[in-house]
DNA sequence: ACGCATTATTGCACTAAATGCAGAATTTAG
DNA sequence: CTAAATTCTGCATTTAGTGCAATAATGCGT
């Protein structure tokens, strides 16, 4: 080893950053045509010239078009699985994920995630990636769940998971069917919505 | 006499019968080769070829590749909603759904279907298509109940259906992964899941 | 500062999916 | 048998996505 200050920002180097930026550039450039045009009214040609890169760069940084959209939504993940991770030793799983949901929901959801949701519906090859998106938050939800509560039954944990994950789903529906509703309504509407799941689930039976 | 063809079943002309025929022919050379290949390595062309088509024919009947193993797997829906529709008046939901469930998977559960859902599973762009179609058929189990229970409290009965298709899909993973299981098995293995479902739920909250 | 290895970017050619269109072939009805 | 409707086909075109090799930018050791 040798001298250690010689390398200051080994944290991220411009190699780094620069590829995060073009990463960035492209994503925003793409969703800002994807929101004026609507998904396939763009092309990739397009996407790539307006974020001034070439094509074959931009498949670089996504292996097809719409990954761009589900990478943007992708941001609910990682709140919500260091949620799960941080609440308090006396916990129960389902306030966890109760709590975990709330907290995530108020850091990531704004006007212009509902816009996104929006376009995703509104677009068949959209669809059905959104639902595919959904099983992967339903697997690492049980994954934190697990982590954090490894005497648990982990078939239980994972229908928890899968339950709430559903209502998340049909909660958001819900939502976007409902005119006139604003984001800072989003913790009274989430809890409405999980005292009717916990409600309902205990009729089953 | 050669009028006894005056009036042959008019219920469905040479056209549709061959527009059927056709339809199962592409169906059935597009589901041979993929299970053989593997569905990137077959190309449209190929598919086209087998069935004695156009290659512009085959986009006639399947507005994409993948639709043909969605179509495919479609099978399901039909037998589940029915068996949700025939039950006796006494029943309730939560044991008209696990009746129904048996009852279809009884009818429509072969060494087939379960080699074309490994298909699926091993091909992430039908990955996607497959959880969408479990959300359509979350829809039609949901408009079977309400059509039977009008009374009942409709995101009740939406959830109630979420679960239960949420069950079947964890189910099937779980089947999937498990070896040595024959389609004998299958009415004790979905027993002990809706077992599992039920205690389970029961402790949350 | 300089060269060298690594990685990022690009252009080019190519495959394959999907769509539009116009005409040929087939089926149905009268 | 004829006319209308429908199905099938070939052809051209657009676009997504991949492989490859050449070039440029960056990081690193000296």
């Amino acid at each position: 080893m040798k001298d250690v200050s010689r390398t200051p920002p080994a944290l991220e180097g411009r190699r780094e950053r620069k590829r995060r930026e073009t990463r960035a550039r492209i994503a925003d450039a793409a969703i800002t045509l994807f929101l004026r045009k609507g998904f396939t009214a763009v092309t990739v040609d397009e996407i790539a010239e307006a974020a001034d890169v070439s094509k074959r760069t931009f498949f670089d940084y996504f292996p097809a078009k719409e990954d761009v959209v589900i990478a943007w939504q992708d941001k609910f993940t990682g709140p919500l699985t260091e949620a799960v991770a941080a609440g308090p030793q006396s916990e129960a799983p389902v306030q966890a994920v109760e709590r975990a949901m709330l907290d995530a929901l108020g850091k990531t959801a704004t006007p212009e995630s509902f816009a996104i949701h929006a376009l995703v519906q509104g677009t068949p090859a959209l669809a059905a990636r959104e639902q595919h998106k959904y099983v992967l938050l339903e697997t690492r939800l049980f994954e934190a769940l697990h982590a954090r509560y490894p005497q648990e039954n982990p078939l239980g944990l994972r229908l928890l998971a899968m339950v709430v994950i559903g209502a998340l789903r049909i909660g958001t529906e819900e939502w976007q069917s409902t005119e006139g509703l604003k984001p800072e309504d989003i913790p009274s509407f989430t809890h409405k919505v999980f005292r009717m799941l916990w409600r309902q689930l205990a009729k089953l039976r």
